[in-house]
DNA sequence: CTGAAAGCGCTAACAA
DNA sequence: TTGTTAGCGCTTTCAG
């Protein structure tokens, strides 16, 4: 069907094996002996096929990537800062969405694997019940390095870089209450994901450092999505005592939060300061000016691929497991959103 | 190194080839025989190397997907859509984002014909002058089928599914002057992508037809991004003869031209009817109302994913090319903003 | 500096 | 119903 090496060596009229070397680089080769199998690669418009080659030397040069949602702008800088990386190094990556799914990423690592990648990056599934047995030896059987980024999986320690949600929750809040803030309403995630359970807990401590105390009322713990963050802001609006601010704990709920707000007229930060975690471009370019915690993306990707090619290299070495985790804080972007009107 | 189909059939006291025959289901195999084995495997965790498959079979499953930019939604949703595609036949696809650049975009062929894909989907980088002929000798001669998602590659009629940028810009902008426009800007892109061009043609044939003549001071093409199209709109708000309405014809472009207004606080509609083309999910959600053209992304990443599996198995009875194009129509979204104030 | 040949893990005739 | 064997395209000793 395509083209081989089989016919290069024919057509330059050398043996395979000279024609494997003018590829590779490897060994003597004359000069002029390479020029004529380079000439004939033109000739015939030959490709190498990763396919054999793979098989041969038993390296793949690919590593398999994992993450919950493409379509959310924070995967998609993660994501850039991992290609970056990859592409530094000469590896490719196979990309996998898993739709936050634990079905569609259990399907992705066997994917993976028949792949025979040699190294994975992934943020698992956020929900951790979805984190059984199955799950955790499937991760632990797998045999290549395994770095997790800014997920948590239960029960096992894995090497990954994370965030510091609960430091950038803190920050943010701090801030409001250093601009005068007192009654601060949270909308938060689930709290058995990571993220939703750290950010509630900066939250806390902000609160707690100064001396505020925690009304129950103004806690909305759910899921992490628009329609949901549109329901809870208006009943924040209906609260007899009604805060002052509100801190969104995430990117999807902003733009609910956001609509709620627009229906009733009410501006921010005059009528309601809002801060938010991870940025959300539309919102910050039109000028709406919301402060937000903005958590590390692209460096992460960066770091995480980092780290899995050193691992990549020491798995030769020695046959040791190294547990090392990076912790990445979040930047606060103070807008404006941040102060309480006069 | 990793566990194969040899130790397989060592564990279970039969051939290779038993081991493969349950492996794929083919052929006959004793039930008990087939538990055995599968008992091995399970014993071992084996995972099959579609690599070795890959080389044996002469077939990977899998096709390459070409894309400018992951981060773009409207290029999220036809990821969706094709991948939705792609998991219903079981084939594996292997995403490439190209920045919108040539270079990358080659780079990115090459390695898709190492890795042996059956076939390449893609977005073309949308500057026409990028395709020399280098380039079109190299899409020309993969020997693989190729199909186009809504790209234009100069002098060469490639399968595809595109969408009618003409038709859609013409129904919206139809709605600007139903409801009584008559001064209509419009902020476009680059005049050599495809859908620059054709989006201006329906601007143009939308006022032709209703006899509304072409002002020149009106007419804003240049690059598809925020920071241009707010300059764009500043100047457009400073024009003597003030539009009424204008047409924001991409949907990076509309952020910078909703920043526009928002810093003079006029408000949309009644200070400036606004029209775009593509969603932005987030303005939308937050209730800014702005009506827009959107193309059928999810269907178009479906309908592309389709023709290809269709030339696929073409490809096998004849050896020809078949050349087929499918259009699809945007729809047109009316949220109250092409009304004229009263 | 170059060639011959074994082998990577699997499939697919062909035999048995 | 099962086993034997010849490749798939490439790399890599080991000889020459």
């Amino acid at each position: 069907m395509s083209v081989t090496i089989k016919d290069i060596a024919k057509a330059a009229d050398v043996s395979l094996a000279t024609v494997s070397r003018v590829l590779n680089g490897s060994g003597y080769v004359k000069e002029t002996t390479r020029e004529k199998v380079h000439d004939a690669i033109k000739q015939l418009h030959y490709t190498p096929s990763a396919i054999a080659r793979s098989l041969s030397t038993n390296k793949t040069n690919t590593i398999g990537v994992i993450i919950p949602d493409i379509n959310n702008p924070f995967f998609g800088e993660v994501i850039k800062g991992i290609t970056q990386v990859a592409d530094e190094h000469q590896l490719n990556i196979i990309l996998c969405d898993t739709d936050d799914c634990k079905e569609k990423e259990l399907k992705a690592i066997k994917l993976l694997r028949e792949q025979r990648i040699e190294g994975i990056l992934m943020t698992p599934t956020y929900g951790e019940e979805a984190h059984d047995s199955a799950y955790m030896s499937t991760l632990d059987n797998l045999g290549i390095p395994v770095i997790l980024m800014d997920g948590h999986v239960k029960y096992a320690n894995y090497s990954g870089v994370f965030i510091d949600h609960v430091q950038g929750a803190y920050d943010g809040v701090e801030a409001l209450i250093h601009a005068g803030h007192e009654k601060i309403a949270i909308i938060n995630g689930r709290l058995d994901s990571r993220p939703a359970k750290e950010r509630f807990l900066g939250y806390k401590k902000a609160l707690n450092k100064y001396a505020i105390p925690l009304h129950e009322q103004y806690i909305f713990n759910g899921e992490y999505d628009h329609e949901r963050a549109y329901t809870m802001t208006k009943k924040i609006l209906l609260l007899e005592d009604r805060p002052t601010a509100i801190f969104v704990s995430n990117n999807l709920s902003m733009l609910g939060c956001v609509k709620a707000l627009n229906e009733q007229s009410l501006s921010i930060p005059d009528d309601m300061a809002i801060l938010g975690f991870d940025k959300v471009d539309a919102l910050n370019i039109i000028g709406m000016n919301i402060s937000f915690i903005n958590g590390p993306t692209t460096l992460m990707g960066k770091t995480g691929m980092n780290m899995l090619i050193e691992s990549l290299e020491k798995q030769k070495d020695v046959h040791m497991r190294e547990l090392k985790q990076i912790t990445l804080l979040p930047e606060l972007h103070l807008k404006g959103s941040e102060k309480k009107s006069v």
